[in-house]
DNA sequence: ATTATATAGTACGATATCGTATTATATGCA
DNA sequence: TGCATATAATACGATATCGTACTATATAAT
C-alpha cells in the first residue's frame, strides 16, 4: 500500500476521534454534573433496543469489558435511573430495567439537543448526513467483523 | 426539526462514537502493553505538527484539559519517548521534543498497522476515504467552531 | 448423580481523565 | 517601579475504564 493511501486511512481515523471528543464534550456539557456520556447511552439502549437484557447483554452491546458496565450500571441504579431484577432463567444473572426516572432523564436529554441540531444543520445539512451513514456503517461493520 | 432529522444527526454520532471505540481499541492492541492512544497521538502530533511545542499547545491542540496532558506527557518523560527543555521565551513554560527513542516508536506502530489497511481497504476502498473525509472535516470544523 | 468446565457478575487494584486549588512567572496599568 | 491580574504548569482528589482474580450458578460429560 503506498504511503498515500496509509496516510489517507490514518487522517480518517484521526477525524473520526477528534469528532468523537468534541462531541462528546459538547454532549456530557448537556448532561447534569456528575453524568457521562456512557450511562446516557446505557439508558438510551434500554429505550431504543431493548429493555430487560443482562449487564452481560449490555457489555457485549457496547463492546466494553464486563467490569466497566458494572460500574456504569451502578451510577445510574444509585441514581434510581434502572433497576435490577431477577433473571428467571439464569440464577447467575440479573436483567437491567429502565425506571420512569430514567426514561424521563433520557427523554430530557435528548430534547435539551435540538437546538444543538439546529446550529449544525446549518453547517452540515441533513442530505450530506445521509450520504455520511451508509460510508460510516460499512466502516463500523468491518470493524466489528475483523476483530475476532 | 423533525424527529427523523434528529434522529440522523444522532445516527450519525452515534455511529462515530462506536467507530472511535473499536478503532481505539485494535490500536491500542498495537501498542505495548501501558501505552494509550493519547500517548501515541502526542508522539504523532509532535512529528507531523510541530515539534517543541508547550505542554499548553498540545493541550489545546487535542482539546484536553491541561492536566490531562500533564498526565500524558509525564508518560511519555517517563519512558524516555520525550524530553522537556526551557522556554527561553516563557519561565512558567516548558517545550516538549521528542527523542530519538520517541520517533523511533512512533514509525514501528505505524509500520505495524499496514496489514491492517490491508485489510480494510478491501472494505472500504481508498476512494470512499476520499469521499468521507471531507464531510467529516466539515463537520470537525463546525464542532470546533460552534463550542465556545 | 457426580464431577469438570463454562459463564455471569463483582471485588479489587491500576491507570486515565478531569475539576479545583495552588505556585510561579508574565503582563498590564497606575 | 509597584501592584493587580492573567497565565502555564502542577498537586491533589474524584470518577471512569479496564485487567485479574474470585464467587456463584449453569451446563456438559460420563
Amino acid at each position: 500500500m503506498p504511503d498515500t493511501a496509509m496516510s489517507d486511512y490514518f487522517q480518517l481515523f484521526n477525524e473520526i476521534g477528534i469528532i468523537e471528543q468534541l462531541s462528546r464534550t459538547i454532549f456530557e456539557a448537556r448532561l447534569p454534573p456528575g453524568f457521562v456520556l456512557a450511562q446516557f447511552s446505557v439508558l438510551n439502549h434500554l429505550v431504543r433496543v431493548a429493555d430487560g437484557r443482562t449487564p452481560y447483554d449490555l457489555a457485549r452491546a457496547f463492546q466494553v469489558p464486563k467490569t466497566s458496565m458494572t460500574h456504569s450500571l451502578a451510577v445510574l441504579e444509585r441514581a434510581g435511573m434502572i433497576e435490577f431484577r431477577p433473571n428467571p432463567r439464569d440464577g447467575r444473572s440479573k436483567l437491567v430495567h429502565i425506571t420512569p426516572a430514567g426514561l424521563k432523564f433520557r427523554d430530557e436529554v435528548i430534547a435539551s439537543l435540538a437546538p444543538d441540531f439546529q446550529r449544525l444543520a446549518h453547517a452540515v445539512p441533513p442530505q450530506q448526513v445521509a450520504r455520511l451513514l451508509p460510508d460510516l456503517e460499512a466502516l463500523r461493520q468491518f470493524l466489528d467483523r475483523d476483530r475476532d
